[in-house]
DNA sequence: ATTAAGTTTGTAAACGATTACTAACTTTTT
DNA sequence: AAAAAGTTAGTAATCGTTTACAAACTTAAT
């Protein structure tokens, strides 16, 4: 029988992000240190420095991760052949899933990442913003185009709305989860919001054509 | 003149609070210590402890000033003389100028706050949010009594959005200031928020007054 | 098949620097 | 004189990181 306890270098890697990510959810981002690593991986501090070549590099994976992981989570919200504010209702609804089961580290990740000096984590924090924002700004010209939503409204003011529920609702609950509730809040202000992106009553007449390819 | 120690006390102590603001403001949260405190003020590290307690306090007496600056800053436009609307649009305005004078602090403290495991800081940070929130929320409700607001507007979900949009605004300028402007970003954001804000088109009871100056 | 060399992954122990904070003493203010 | 506010000098603890070394596994040469 082979013995199993032989871990490969990725994998040690993808533990030691899994932790960074699990000490900052419980103690916010003061309780990432590479001591808190190694006690939750379960070796040494020095063992850490094999996978990982510095703190930065750490804070560089785990922005990379969130980015990865929470694009998975939305994913399944971008498919084109929906109405375009039915996926952005579902792409709140995911997000805010996603922010609940990791504990809103997306947001403590970026809020830290934006107050870095160095270049690299700030830029990586500033690229996982602006991808974001252009997927929902996406979405919201295909809708235009397609004539589900108002032709006035602004993609990219739209997009920053979106995206500032989700950071209102996030900072509201991790102050205290048990009164506001994530996906409460969330809905609640998307019902606000969708009333200016849908058209206006005037141009009633084109909203309820059949869709055409090309 | 026989001036109380007490005043001077205060105005160390203030000083201390200044120093903490300038120095998260240039360096991020890390960048807050006693030394760095000390340097700043023009005194020894010991010395800051004769007129604050611990770190600790800092941060609360920080969190505290926030809320009084910003507070004072936005209440110019809190004036009930006026169209909610124009109301909260400038308040928006000077919440940006705010913002952009303080160096976004109120954002990175409000986000350092959040993460802390000290109850104290942690409900400072959260009577704040809860308190903006409240004040806008307020004006809506005003306005929807004062039929300025369409009245199936939640004053709770508009206040959240509109405390979003801030957010995004500013995430987005402390990650690049340049290429992207927080008014011009609030602004374009406003624009279509308030449309959800104002009367659908079903009460043909046309307002005209935009502008609604006499 | 054995041996030799090389790589990977870990350890123990320490590195210098920095952290928040304190005790004891001196200076300044009232 | 007494209180307030400053200093010098130090604490223990923690930070990120490095060094020296060893066990385990892989590969290559004999």
């Amino acid at each position: 029988m082979a013995t199993r306890t032989r871990l490969d270098h990725q994998t040690r890697q993808h533990q030691i992000v899994e932790a960074a990510r699990e000490l900052i959810a419980t103690g916010g981002v003061d309780s990432l240190t590479i001591r808190g690593l190694a006690s939750r991986v379960g070796v040494t501090e020095a063992a850490i420095y094999r996978h990982v070549a510095s703190k930065e590099e750490v804070m560089l994976l785990l922005l990379q991760e969130v980015q990865e992981s929470l694009f998975q989570a939305i994913s399944r919200a971008t498919r084109s052949d929906r109405h375009a504010l039915e996926r952005l209702e579902h792409m709140l609804q995911l997000h805010v899933s996603y922010v609940e089961l990791r504990q809103g580290i997306s947001f403590v990740v970026i809020a830290q990442a934006a107050q870095f000096e160095e270049p690299r984590v700030r830029s990586a924090g500033r690229r996982l913003v602006e991808k974001y924002l252009s997927l929902v700004s996406e979405i919201i010209t295909q809708g235009i185009e397609r004539g589900e939503i108002d032709k006035t409204v602004s993609p990219d003011a739209a997009a920053m709305i979106f995206f500032g529920m989700i950071q209102s609702a996030v900072t509201r609950w991790l102050f205290d989860p048990s009164t506001h509730p994530l996906s409460e809040n969330a809905v609640a202000m998307w019902v606000l919001f969708r009333t200016s992106l849908e058209f206006s009553d005037e141009d009633a007449d084109r909203h309820s054509k059949e869709e055409g390819s090309d």
